[in-house]
DNA sequence: GCTATTTCGTCATGCCGATTTACAAATTAG
DNA sequence: CTAATTTGTAAATCGGCATGACGAAATAGC
C-alpha cells in the first residue's frame, strides 16, 4: 500500500528521490537493478564491484529485490575461475511489465515489455482515426490494452503502468493532449478516458521514439536530436540522457522552424515553415501524388522504382530539412542527429541533400546524421520501455504491488 | 589539504556529489548555505524548518560551517515573538571570494564578489584587444587579477577561484578557447596562461551573462533563452536552472542559424546566417556607419537622436532576430527570451519588429521577450558569481582552504 | 513581580544504512 | 589432499540524522 499507484511517471524524467538515507537506499536498489539488467546474469560480488558498494550491502539489497519479485536467483554460476562460484542473479521475467500503447493516424497498437526488455504480448488494429472523437478511439485502445494485459498476466507478469504515445502536443501533466492536428483533437484529457486501474502517462510519439533510440539503439549517444515524421515533423531533444521537454512540454517543434521567411503560409500563422517543404502533404504534392489518398509510405516504393518526380520531391525535402537542422545543430550542438519514424524508410533519398546542406553551412566538421533501425516501431517500444525504466529507476516504489 | 584546489569548476553545472552518507552531508551543508544566503539572517531553527531537517542536525552543520569560516554568528535576534530568540546566522563577509574576469574586445575587467553577493573590489582597463596575441592580453589581465585579489585580501577575503569570460567558443574542459573570431584567437589553452595558484574556469561570455540573469535577475525563470551580442551573436540556453552546453560546449550559436537560406555568404560557409543581418558589422553598414571605426555603442545614441537610417537598420535586425528566435522557441519552448549584453541598450528599437515577427509566426501566445537590466555588466558578474555558487554548492570542498 | 508558556539551542539516545572484519562454503592449483 | 582464492553472510562498528528531554531566554497573563 505504500506504492504511489496512480502517480504519473513522465517518461524519461527521473523522479528525484529525497536526499535522505531512505532515498539513498532506494537509489542503491535502482543501481543494483540497472547493473543486473544491463550486464546479464551477475553474482552479488560482481554487482558490488560494478556499483561500488560492498558485498554485504549488495546482499541485503538483493534480498529485498528478490522478495519484491524484481530479481530472481538462477542458481550457482558455472565455475570457470578459481574460488567459490557466485549465485547468478537476473532481472525477473515474471515480474512487472510495462504496457506501451500508440495512437497512430491509421492504427492502434499495444504491447507489453518485461524487465528484461523482451516484448511478451502485442496487439494491433488498423483503421483510420483521423477525425474520430477521442472517446471511441480510446475505448478501442482500452480494449486492446485489456487483451494485452491479460495475455501478459497469463505469463505471470503484472502490469506496472501504462504509457500512451500520441501524434501531437501533450502538456507536462502527461495527461492532456493540447493539440493533435492529424487526429483533430484539442485539449483532451486522455488520462480520464484511460483505464483507471493502471498509472498512465501520455506523451508525444516523437519523444517516445527518441527514448526508444536512446535505450534500444546501438551506440546511441546520450545527447542527440531525434527527428521523426508521421504527418507533421516532430523532433525530440535528448540532452544528457534525458528528454528536453520545454516549459509547457512543447519543445521539439521542428516542423515550424522558418526555412524561407517569405515562403508559403502555414497553419501556424507563419510563412515558409519546414512543414511547407518537408511535411507529408507538401512532399506528396511535389511528387505528383494525392495527399488525401496516398500516404507517405507510398513514396519509398516509388522512389525505389526510380520515379524521378518522387526522388526530386524527396531531395528538396531533404534540403529543407538540412536547413532547419543547421539551425537546430547550431543552437544545441548535439552529438548526432537521428532520423526515425517514417523518415528512416525514406532516408536513402533524403540523406544526400540533407547532409550536403548541413555540411555546407557548418564551419567545422558537420554533425553526423544517422538512421534509426527501429523505424516505425520506435514510439510504441519507447512507451513500453518508459514504464520499465520507471521500475528500474525506483524499484522500491513497485515492490508492494506483488 | 583535502580540497581539490586545482579542479576546474565549470560554471552552472553542478558537480555531482557521491551518493553516500558523506555526500548527503555535503549536500546538507550546501542546503544550509543556500538557505542562509537567500533569506537573510536566519536562526538555526529557521534554517531547520526551511530545509526540512531537525534543529539538532542543523546545529552540527552550522558548527562545521562556522569553523570553516563560511557562516558567522551575528548574535541574538531582536525578540519580536514569544520564546527564546534565536541566534542570527549570516553568510560570512570575510570568507571566500569569487574572482570574475572578462576579456572583452576593447576592455579587460576583473571583480571580486563575496558570499553575500556584493562586489568588494574591481578593476577595469580600456584598450583594444582585437588581433593581439593571447599571452600579453592574459598577462595584463593577470596583473588586474592580482590587484583585485590583494584588495579583496586586505578586506579579509580569500580568493576561492577564478572564472574568465571570453567572447568565443570554449571547449568543455573549461580551459581551451577554440575560436574567438573577434580576438583572432584559435585553440588557445588559456588555463596555462592564467595564475596557477587559483582554480580557474574559462567560459563563453554569453553563458556567464545568462547565469548572471538566472542568479541576479528579478523573476527570472529557470528556463529561458538569453541572447547577447558583442560582435557575433551568441545565445545561452538555460534549462531547468542549468546551462545547456552541448556535446563540445558550442551550444547557443544563434548567429549562424540560417535566416534566409539564399542570403549573403557568411564566414561559416553558410548563407544568410543571422549574423549577416543582425551582426554588428551588418547593422553598422546598413546604418551607414563604418564597421572598422564605429562600435555598436554608437547606434543607441544615434537612434535616440532620431537618425532614420539607424532606426531602419535596427528594425531590420530585429526582424531577422525574430525569425531566428522563432526557430529557437519552436525547438526549445522556453519560458521567456531575455535580451542581454549590448542588445539591452538597443532594445527600444529592436523589440517592436522582433516581437512582431515572433508573434506572427507563433500559433498560440508568443513567447514573452524581456530585457536584462544587468546590461553589459552581466558576463563579469556571472563569472564571479559562478565561483560563489561553487562554494555555496559544496562548502565542504572549500573548508580546508582557510 | 511571579509563574506559565513558548521557542531556541544542545545533549543523550536510538535508528538506519553502509563499511569493516571475520568466517564458513565452494571451487581451482599444485 | 592441502593451499589459495573467491563468494555470501553474520557481527561489530561508524557516520549521519531523528527523537525526546532539558536548560536558557524571551513573552503573556495574573
Amino acid at each position: 500500500m505504500t506504492a504511489p499507484l496512480h502517480e504519473a511517471h513522465p517518461a524519461g524524467r527521473r523522479r528525484a528521490l529525497p536526499d535522505t538515507q531512505q532515498g539513498m537506499r532506494r537509489r542503491n536498489l535502482a543501481r543494483v537493478m540497472h547493473a543486473v539488467r544491463a550486464e546479464g546474469p551477475l553474482s552479488r560480488a560482481a554487482v558490488a564491484s560494478r556499483i561500488g558498494l560492498t558485498r554485504a550491502a549488495v546482499s541485503t539489497l538483493v534480498d529485498e529485490l528478490i522478495r519484491a519479485g524484481l530479481l530472481e536467483e538462477l542458481g550457482p554460476e558455472r565455475p570457470g575461475r578459481v574460488g567459490r562460484p557466485g549465485s547468478a542473479l537476473a532481472v525477473s521475467g515474471r515480474g512487472p511489465a510495462g504496457i506501451g500503447a500508440e495512437v497512430g493516424v491509421d492504427h492502434l497498437a499495444v504491447c507489453a515489455v518485461d524487465l528484461t526488455g523482451t516484448t511478451r504480448a502485442r496487439a494491433i488494429r488498423q483503421g483510420a482515426n483521423r477525425g474520430r472523437s477521442p472517446e471511441p478511439v480510446i475505448a478501442e485502445l482500452t480494449e486492446l490494452i485489456r487483451r494485452v494485459v491479460s495475455e501478459a498476466e497469463s505469463e505471470g507478469l503484472w502490469p506496472a503502468g501504462l504509457a500512451v504515445a500520441v501524434p501531437g502536443l501533450v502538456a507536462r501533466d502527461a495527461r492532456t493532449v493540447v493539440r493533435a492536428p492529424n487526429l483533430d483533437w484539442r485539449d483532451t484529457d486522455l488520462g480520464a478516458l484511460l483505464p483507471a486501474d493502471l498509472p498512465a502517462a501520455v506523451d508525444n510519439e516523437a519523444n517516445f521514439g527518441a527514448l526508444a533510440e536512446l535505450w534500444l539503439g546501438e551506440d546511441t549517444p546520450g545527447d542527440f536530436l531525434h527527428v521523426s515524421a508521421e504527418i507533421g515533423i516532430g523532433a525530440a531533444l535528448v540532452v544528457d540522457g534525458g528528454l528536453l521537454r520545454g516549459t509547457r512540454g512543447f519543445a521539439g517543434e521542428l516542423g515550424h522552424v522558418p526555412v524561407r521567411p517569405d515562403g508559403p503560409e502555414c497553419v501556424c500563422g507563419g510563412r515558409g515553415c519546414l512543414e511547407q517543404y518537408a511535411g507529408e502533404e507538401a512532399v506528396l504534392r511535389a511528387a505528383g501524388l494525392e495527399p488525401g489518398r496516398d500516404r507517405v509510405g507510398a513514396l519509398a516504393g516509388r522512389a525505389a522504382e526510380g520515379d524521378e518526380d518522387v526522388r526530386r520531391a524527396l531531395r528538396d525535402a531533404g534540403s529543407a530539412l538540412g536547413i532547419a537542422l543547421t539551425g537546430a545543430v547550431n543552437l544545441l550542438d548535439p552529438e548526432s542527429v537521428v532520423l526515425g519514424g517514417e523518415l528512416s524508410g525514406l532516408a536513402p533519398w533524403l540523406l544526400p541533400s540533407l547532409q550536403e546542406e548541413l555540411a555546407r553551412r557548418t564551419a567545422g566538421p558537420a554533425c553526423p546524421v544517422s538512421v534509426s533501425r527501429l523505424g516505425p516501431e520506435g514510439p510504441l517500444l519507447g512507451a513500453a520501455h518508459s514504464v520499465v525504466r520507471a521500475v528500474l529507476d525506483d524499484p522500491a516504489a513497485f515492490a508492494a504491488q506483488r
